[in-house]
DNA sequence: CTGTTAGCGCTTTCAC
DNA sequence: GTGAAAGCGCTAACAG
């Protein structure tokens, strides 16, 4: 159906070697003869046929990108920044989200392998060596954000656990004598196998920190149905307590339970996020959190696979900045 | 690097066309031969060449969505739909996403054409004969969502017009005497050449019944800046006044900027979105908007696509349902 | 400078 | 039932 360089040479007289030393401007060709042959497929709208092409050079200018969670507010800008970043190097995306599908993941990074693009960015609910050596079976550059998978694979994100600390440092310097971590399990399908880097992380900052700070007790809440439990918590004593969650979609919750329940923000208790997504623009009070930059790590993410996949070795851990964000709950 | 059929047809004594039979089990084979050919394929943990497989079959079993607004709420759950229903049918999608740039736009369609993908879903910034003859060139299946671009090309969406015209029903039936419409410009790049379908959509039914309901009277906000033509029109009479936006996120920034200036909702004015964006479960008083499923629009678009892929002729408009939602900002 | 040949990995047709 | 050969559209290596 569409225009083939064998086609252009028989029109041009010229083998289809000539054409293709044309067409990729390649060496060894009269300039004429060249001129020709750029007019005729210019003419005829000749584009060459990627398939083709990427079946003899190996390379399909392709990068899958696999995440588990879209209801995550990151997921519009990091797919944007990526998808932005991928087309200015001329590779474009495939998607594949996973819905916290640990089978679905595998899945899917099976049939992008088929696929052979030449890379895929990870956010992954798998974890743990097995699943790290299903990845490299495949022999293709593989870059994580979020999760950690092993040390093996690169990984691009924020630090977790620091940003945790500051928050923590953060909300005793505003005088909070009381700290109430708030960690929900996340995944619809929870389990040991469940990757939970960064909840482990962020976790980790939070109990280094509130050891090292003196007078200030705290408490953790997991369970699924925080809000019994919360408003126990709130009224147990008389200390200057603040509620920390570990993303913003929890303490919006919170924030719409404690409204409801008539209780003040920040004056009987402050309130605090992670990951300042973008709906917080329209909260009242507004909400204090950690901000950072989400298509930075998008592109970056990117660059660092186009790095893998060019065989420069890339960098194995890319972390980039964060800062606690006050605003009116705290 | 990887195994071919070639390479296991010399292993079991056959020829390629006979490994071929046995693994995409084709007729004429002895099924001990097979059996065979199978085991040695498992074994060796074969993998058809997906672009080998492509170039000679003529699909990739990819499609391609062109997207333009990614700050649309709608995106996320959009895509979602859209992924996983065409991971169903084995389809990937490639993602492409515009920025509102209608150069950007045709340059994303004309790539995925070379990558010879099988459909494109398409919500588009460019409109007009000239754009559709543009997509038509490449003799790929296209389904419009959200914009439509012209009557050759199957559209899945609501009735944007009926829709406000139940919007302003219901305003009316709540005693309202004046309804206020704000419909700002939206891209970066507004032109008379940007496709506006959805917009012009919604303002035409609301026109319509704003001229058939006796004793309402209407103004239409359509500045950039209009915060401050809403405080004038607030003020302006004694009648019971009612906001009506084109989108939920503009019904957010005027409520902020309304609550900041102690105008309440809906006590001084009423105040009215449309879409019922996620970010609606946060907000103090809930706003009145109205719905529809995000989800049934990607999954429709999908099985449209898959439709004119498999040369059926598809459904030229695919309208599904909405409703009005009445919340407290009413 | 240009043509020829071989090959990427798979499918398909036509003999045997 | 099975094998041989041709072809998808392109690139690359080697002659001439």
């Amino acid at each position: 159906m569409n225009i083939t360089s064998k086609e252009i040479a028989e029109l041009c007289g010229v083998s289809r070697g000539t054409v293709d030393r044309a067409l990729n401007n390649r060496p060894g060709i009269n300039p004429e003869t060249k001129d020709k042959i750029m007019k005729v497929a210019e003419q005829l709208g000749y584009r060459p046929h990627f398939l083709a092409q990427s079946l003899v050079k190996g390379k399909t200018m392709s990068i899958g990108v696999v995440i588990f969670d879209i209801n995550n507010r990151l997921f519009p800008q990091l797919i944007h920044a990526m998808d932005t970043r991928a087309r200015e190097h001329r590779y474009f995306l495939y998607l594949a989200l996973t819905d916290k599908d640990p089978e679905t993941e595998r899945e899917c990074i099976r049939n992008l392998a088929d696929r052979k693009v030449d890379g895929i960015v990870l956010l992954s609910v798998n974890k743990g060596k097995e699943f790290e050596k299903y990845v490299g079976q495949f022999n293709i550059p593989v870059v994580t954000i979020g999760n950690r998978v092993g040390p093996t694979i690169p990984y691009v994100w924020i630090n977790d656990r620091k940003a945790m600390q500051d928050s923590v440092s953060f909300l005793v310097a505003k005088g909070y004598e009381e700290i109430i971590y708030v960690s929900p399990p996340i995944g619809h399908k929870e389990s040991p196998k469940t990757n939970l880097y960064t909840m482990e992380q962020r976790l980790l900052g939070f109990k280094e920190s509130v050891k090292r700070a003196k007078g200030v007790s705290s408490t953790i809440v997991t369970s699924k149905d925080y809000y019994a439990e919360l408003e126990q918590l709130i009224r147990s004593s008389r200390k200057r307590k603040v509620i920390l969650c570990t993303s913003d979609i929890y303490a919006l919750r919170i924030m719409q339970h404690l409204k409801q329940a008539g209780v003040s923000i920040p004056g009987d208790v402050g309130l605090m996020g992670f990951d300042d997504i973008d709906t917080l623009e329209f909260v009242t009070p507004s909400l204090s959190t950690v901000s950072f930059s989400s298509n930075e790590i998008g592109r970056l993410a990117i660059d660092s696979l186009i790095q893998a996949i060019a065989g420069e070795d890339a960098e194995m851990n890319t972390v980039i900045g964060h800062r606690v964000v006050e605003r009116q709950s705290t």
